[in-house]
DNA sequence: ATTTATTTACGATAAATATCGTAGCAAATT
DNA sequence: AATTTGCTACGATATTTATCGTAAATAAAT
């Protein structure tokens, strides 16, 4: 699989979100939060295309694209790549970091904990 | 502070680890993990010269080279980017992929335990 | 049947990145 | 003093990414 560059995150970000969809759908969600032009986000759908990051169908006369990769595949994928350049492979960074930053609800602590459990549960 | 590159990173990770150090030193290091010409090191230490995000000092008939941004900065406005592009924002769903990836030793889960209790703590 | 709107296809351009060759310079070696 | 060695500086080239204009095709509206 072919790392995926940002703007074509953004792209599969949408068809995660939304499902399969045409350009003019993608388009029109990413136009919200940014200016770009249609034949920009037509490009870089092609591409995706291309690289096989998505599949398509004619759908009267244009195209529904849909995502060939899954979101948890590619996230686990980017995670691999960006702890390593970023954090030069120390997850633990990584996490105090977002945690640090960021702030967690109670549910969100309480996930974690039950994940910090199994994990130590699952240690021999 | 321009963002540094990939490439970029991975000279930083070593100038954050080894502290103030030569291309050469620099390059030797990367040169373990990867096949790169020693120009190529010498340049992009160059551009992150003219960016800034190094300064330097000639010493001898070479220059010393130091990291001008700290790796906290740098990782948390890496990690605010790739949590948008990659995550779509959610750092929950980023640190439990990362704490599911790996397998946090009995410390690191403690260090963990400790900023969620902080955090909770700091509710009101 | 014309015209208009929607959509894809093609390809041009620009900008950023990465990579390296070659030249020049200064220090160390002979 | 001449040669070799170890650097930096200066481009040249290639690659990737991003952006968009224009043309062509087809469907919809008049």
């Amino acid at each position: 699989m072919a790392k995926p560059t940002e703007a074509e995150l953004e792209v599969l970000q949408v068809l995660w979100k939304s499902g399969p969809s045409t350009v003019k759908e993608v388009h029109d969600i990413l136009a919200t939060s940014k200016e770009v032009g249609y034949t920009t986000t037509l490009k870089i759908m092609q591409n995706m295309f291309e690289k096989k990051l998505v599949k398509r169908e004619p759908a009267g006369r244009s195209h529904v694209y849909e995502a060939l990769v899954t979101e948890e595949d590619t996230q686990k994928k980017l995670l691999d790549k960006f702890l390593h350049t970023a954090f030069g492979g120390s997850a633990m960074k990584l996490v105090m970091q977002a945690l640090g930053n960021h702030n967690p609800s109670k549910e969100e602590i309480e996930s974690i904990r039950k994940i910090l459990n199994q994990k130590e549960g699952g240690k021999k």
